[in-house]
DNA sequence: ATGGCGCATGGAATGCGA
């Protein structure tokens, strides 16, 4: 089973990489955030066509969250229960016998903004649901944009903003992984300064001036299971690429 | 040097992302 995420930023306009992408790729379930689209506009047609079914929370212009799936996502639940929001950030659903999350972590600006401790407030209801979901799910799976680099090696050296790699943020990632989450990136030999995003401006991406920021964390019967998980660069070498590349797990078949 | 680029809205210029 292949498990990925990818941050679009903005779905209508990367729709035809991420058509090209299920088609290279051939993962089972595809996460994807900032669609920057509402509901009623969502390419639901063309995933179809693509041979994938597609469950979704988005709105105008801002965030936005989805999962596509080979088998049909059931029992599917949006945003954080008990955490009003009017941004779409979170989809939870069920696909075979794994739940599957699909977030896009709040951005935070700056330390010590309002904006920051909308991210922390959030950061600490989405742990608080974590600890329910994984009693209820014991193959848990949580992919998405976290908009944090839960460590110094995912983040370029030069790197001067403290956003993304302060301590606040760093102790919320690891509150997450302490209710018994792997970052399925590290259980495997990965290359020096391995990023997901890297800024469209000063050729960032060719200076490989990036972060490691998108994540998939898996419960220990996932993690027990995972056989490798990569950055996949090549999308974002493309024209008009979104400002994240996509990543992957493999995971052994879960035992019928 | 806080900008740069890309996307959104709206139909120019501004806000936001990370």
């Amino acid at each position: 089973m292949k498990l990925a995420t990818w941050n679009v930023n903005s779905l209508k306009v990367r729709l035809p990489q991420v058509l090209d992408w299920l088609a290279t790729a051939k993962p089972d379930t595809l996460c994807l955030q900032e669609l920057k689209l509402e509901d009623r506009n969502f390419p639901l047609a063309e995933i179809e066509a693509a041979g994938y079914k597609a469950v979704f929370s988005g709105q105008k212009t801002y965030n936005g969250v989805a999962i596509l799936a080979r088998d049909l996502p059931v029992d599917v639940s949006v945003g954080i229960p008990g955490f009003a929001d009017e941004q779409k950030r979170v989809i939870a659903a069920t696909i075979g016998k794994v739940r599957v999350i699909s977030a896009y972590f709040p951005n935070g600006q700056a330390v010590g903004s309002e904006k920051f401790a909308y991210k922390l407030a959030w950061l600490e209801a989405l742990t608080r649901w974590l600890a329910d979901e994984l009693r209820r799910y014991p193959a848990l799976a949580l992919l998405g944009d976290y908009n944090i680099a839960p460590d110094e090696r995912d983040a370029h050296p030069d790197w001067q903003e403290e956003i993304h790699v302060s301590a606040p943020e760093r102790d919320a990632f690891r509150a997450l992984t302490a209710l018994g989450l792997t970052d399925a990136f590290r259980l495997f030999e990965q290359p020096e300064k391995s990023f997901s995003w890297w800024d469209y401006r000063m050729m960032a991406f060719r200076r490989n001036f990036g972060l490691r920021i998108d994540h998939i964390l898996l419960s220990a019967e996932l993690a027990a299971r995972c056989t490798a998980c990569s950055v996949d660069k090549a999308p974002r070498k493309l024209e008009r690429p979104s400002d994240h590349a996509p990543v992957v797990a493999d995971i052994e078949d879960l035992a019928a």
